[in-house]
DNA sequence: ACAGCAATCGGATAGCTATCCGCTTGTTCG
DNA sequence: CGAACAAGCGGATAGCTATCCGATTGCTGT
């Protein structure tokens, strides 16, 4: 338990050599077209192009346009959940499942925040495509596994998924870029919304 | 207050008489096709063709497909926003701050559950659409205001959007018909969630 | 009526996603 | 080492979104 994959453009077996030279150069094209002209500019053709090969050959890779660009963060992504998993408290092991769980969701709305360009991006391809993402599916699985620690009585796995749809990329950029919140302010709001979901012994509640 | 047009394919002004009968045709052709192939046939081509106008025309209109796709759901939306802000309580007027609130969340839900497939359609054509969408602005308004009732100390600008994030069509698609969960379900955890948040007189939390 | 103008029309166009399938290449096993 | 085969390759293709602009048409005031 808690050992999860992060599947992103990683085939479940061996892979012949070519296959990993030519992902390895996609991903090259793909970093290289992002940093130089920003997430749009990553577009299937585009990339097959700059990686000088087919661009069935990155489907075949990467499957869609929102696992290539989740791929192009993946190391982020590794980072987060490591954070998380075994990391030092409260964001770790070592605190209360409470604290633990605010922890997650301030860090989540951190990690979206810090990455948004590749997210919106991602998301715009395929909303639905998260759900069943290999990062999506380690948050759900870390949050529905202290929300049962937290609420033994309660549906953990909707409660998880409602908790997880205060990040969205989409609702980070609408709050941020479109009304000109910060991220502390929406933690805030999160904390607020939350304050009477669990005991939380450090809050003075204003 | 409480005066929100949803100008979904609606001009600011008058219309030319040509321009009208083509908005006309456009949604009539729009709405054949949803019925006979479903949402996924309802494309800007495939209606411009069935309509037998230019596609130059229907970008015109209406802009993009998810404002089309909402187009078609405009009388539901109307009727969904007429119960909020004048129907009978606790939904419309006449009810506390927080029950309304609270049956407003669960309501929602419902409306989207009740046309997830054009809903979904218009999200996943565009995610961040939504946010700049008559209906949307409605729902903000709306549930802000109930907000800067309940808890005039929070910033109920930034509370409204993330309450509103429990209803977008891809977590309902995916809590339904990925995971099998009803709606039913879905309100009460949205219930449990927020039951520190108020007072709920009425709650027996089991 | 009708001239003039602004609004509208419509299809050509560029660029993107995703699939398909005949050809090529790495790998395995005798 | 070499054959056999599964895996991978890549470009042609279909269909979609969105834009652009010359041609057309409804509306207004005289």
């Amino acid at each position: 338990m808690g050992d999860v994959h992060l599947e992103i453009g990683r085939p479940p077996a061996a892979e012949r050599a070519d296959a990993a030279r030519n992902r390895q150069r996609i991903l090259d094209a793909a970093a290289r077209l992002m940093a130089d002209q920003g997430p749009e500019a990553v577009t299937m053709n585009a990339v097959a192009q700059a990686a000088g090969i087919g661009v069935g050959t990155v489907y075949r890779r990467f499957g869609d346009v929102t696992q290539l660009l989740l791929a192009l963060v993946d190391h982020r992504e590794l980072q987060f959940q490591q954070s998380f998993l075994s990391g030092p408290a409260p964001l770790g092991p070592g605190e209360k499942p409470g604290e633990r769980l605010r922890a997650f969701l301030h860090a989540l709305t951190d990690h979206v925040a810090g990455n948004i360009e590749v997210m919106l991006a991602a998301e715009n391809a395929s909303p639905t495509a998260i759900y069943a993402s290999g990062p999506y599916e380690g948050w759900h699985l870390h949050v529905s596994t202290l929300l049962r620690e937290l609420r033994p009585g309660a549906d953990a796995t909707v409660l998880a998924d409602l908790l997880l749809s205060f990040s969205p990329p989409s609702l980070i950029w609408h709050l941020t870029k479109g009304r000109g919140f910060t991220t502390g302010q929406i933690k805030a709001s999160i904390d607020e919304l939350l304050a009477g979901f669990w005991p939380q012994p450090g809050r003075t509640d204003h």
